[in-house]
DNA sequence: GTCTATACTGAGATAGAC
DNA sequence: GTCTATCTCAGTATAGAC
């Protein structure tokens, strides 16, 4: 089980590159070199560099959906589920401060060279968007809910952008806190509608 | 006064383009092709496409301090100005759709690159978060100037990274009437504690 | 499945004529 | 100041041996 493939291999190291060097800037020299095969075998697994773009978007989604399935089964509370979303800015802070954050990255990169994967990349937006969603659901704001998780998306996608921008882990902490602070009052807000509603 | 010199021709293009495509995905001859000028002509003017990076640097250093200087001029109320900078994310909201932010995405960019740009790129960033700062600190909020600069900056920065992904344009005017709201409350309690100094 | 060798392309950059 | 011609190199991609 814990064999991986050539395949798995390259795909780690593309998504590692892709990430810190950017998808165009990152050559199959590259990630031949960091997966120490020859460029030659490389074709063997993949014909174009598009294909290992959609290959290492499958397993950040993939990734992704256990990192959430994780949350839910840690926590009963909705709130403590999107603390954890919020809070992964501090668990990653060390590459955030340095290559921002992996979704919001791509998707950017992407959509300046209109490339044909920018959907998948956004689809990686949208299962963050839906997970969010669903919190914010269980929290009793029904009608708020896609709005209050693009909300949480924009914020944390800013203190990426700003945190790498100036390399600072002050800010990053401050602006967790706030909106923890934001989760908290707002969910006070919506619990108490619901209160009236009785 | 109103001539254009081949030099500032190219600039203006490389600006579009950089913007647009990124840096890295613009060639030689992209901009050579939007000027209108022979790749041979082009190394007269700059002799490689660092240089360029630096002018377009530099070019946007004078824009955005030509546009702050007439935000300035414009209303006498910091709050006012401060609106003036949260709007234009809804005046470039076109653009911001496609390519997101200019200031943010290039930073993006040149971090994943590790290019010796990166500073004069931050340096665009540092004339908004100081100017910034400055209308705070005219609104009596002297201890939090700098932390509600970065705060507007960030939630700005996150809007477009998130408008861009999605295309979603009711999504920017939402936030933006957010953050204007943000903006009167933060600055009304601000106020108040002035007040209580009195 | 993995390798070496190689073809092809586009991009950065230079030389020198006009 | 502008052009054409040309060089070099990195990057993508293929063919075919092992």
């Amino acid at each position: 089980m814990t064999a991986m493939t050539t395949r798995d291999h390259i795909v780690a190291a593309a998504n590692q590159l892709f990430y810190r060097q950017g998808y165009e800037h990152t050559s199959f020299a590259d990630i031949a070199g960091a997966v120490q095969i020859s460029r030659g075998n490389f074709y063997y697994h993949f014909r174009t560099k598009d294909e290992i773009l959609d290959a290492v978007i499958g397993a950040r989604m993939a990734e992704t959906q256990a990192m959430l399935d994780g949350w839910e089964a840690e926590s009963e509370s909705p709130a403590d589920r999107i603390r954890s979303f919020i809070k992964i800015l501090i668990a990653n802070r060390t590459d955030i401060k340095r290559f921002g954050c992996p979704v919001g990255t791509l998707t950017t990169e992407l959509a300046k060279l209109n490339h044909p994967s920018q959907a998948g990349a956004t689809e990686l937006f949208s299962l963050f968007r839906t997970w969010l969603s669903t919190q914010f659901r269980a929290l009793g704001c029904e009608k708020d809910a896609d709005r209050f998780a693009m909300h949480v998306l924009a914020r944390s996608q800013g203190v990426a952008t700003l945190a790498s921008a100036f390399g600072d882990e002050k800010f990053i902490r401050r602006e967790v806190g706030e909106m923890c602070d934001w989760l908290a009052t707002t969910t006070a807000a919506a619990a108490s509608i619901e209160q009236e509603k009785d």
